[in-house]
DNA sequence: ACACAAGTGTTGTATATACATCAAGGGGCG
DNA sequence: CGCCCCTTGATGTATATACAACACTTGTGT
């Protein structure tokens, strides 16, 4: 075998890791939380619009570096379910929305799992992992503020 | 607001920061990738493909660690454009697949795109972000052999 | 040979995500 | 006021991904 374009990609390529990592992680998480029916990127919309309080969605969008249009649906699955609601809105849709009491409560339901998996990732990533992740993330203006 | 569970997920969770930096790093290479139509996706199951040779599908779900039904749809829409052929297959479907030879004059034919992005990719995450990569995606076993 | 178990590919369904497009709203300017 | 542009939410379409269910294959044991 050994064609050479193909040897170096497999090799070296930085997409492929970080995809499958990113794979693993989202499996630790969305298998802790599965009892609770929530995906990890649901609990991290959901924390985010706790954390920066009723707004329109493009903020979320900009918080969590998302397209509007996966904020957008996202948001939908979470109304469906009762989590969040529209406190403002017009023909166009949802211009605010905010986690309803439910929302609330159902964040705080899920910490113990959520915990477990942040254990178990970070047993994965291993020191220098998780303190990479952080900083690269921190780069990127994840947390807004930090 | 600082409601405590909120914070502490948004200050901490491995997952939103994973999932973020995955984000970041595939729009690099599909970018960069784009005027080829190949995703990065796509492009590291070819190399996967090319790298191990000939083989059943499920061969390719292990070295990527992707679900079975995963490999089946992708491996479709690379052989509904010409870049890998059944060379085996039965009433239920693909028993083997391998690249064609447009198959492997693509791959070439991207590397420099790939390479582009490579760099990109290896910018943003950092030296030691970087080394964090290689290390946990090793520690789980990919590249198969290293 | 036969029956059953294990493995594998496909397909249905669901979520996560992006880009392109459309429609509605809001501002600024003549 | 009326018009244009920009922003923004939704929706259509496409890919990436997983789990469950189904069907076929194969191997095993008696």
């Amino acid at each position: 075998m050994t064609e050479v374009p193909v040897d170096e990609i497999v090799r070296d390529c930085l997409a492929v890791r970080v995809r499958l990592i990113g794979r693993a992680v989202t499996a630790l998480y969305d298998g802790a939380l599965e009892p609770h029916g929530l995906t990890v990127a649901q609990v991290n919309l959901l924390a985010a619009l706790g954390k920066v309080g009723p707004c329109p969605p493009s903020k979320l969008g900009e918080v969590l570096q998302l397209e509007r249009s996966t904020v957008s649906r996202n948001l939908n699955l979470l109304q469906n379910r009762g989590w969040i609601e529209a406190v403002a809105s017009d023909a166009k849709g949802m211009r605010e929305v905010a986690l309803t009491r439910a929302g609330q409560t159902k964040i705080r339901s899920v910490m113990p799992e959520w915990r477990q998996a942040q254990r178990q990732a970070a047993q994965l990533l291993g020191a220098p992992g998780v303190a990479a992740v952080q900083e690269v993330a921190s780069n990127m203006g994840y947390p807004p503020d930090a």
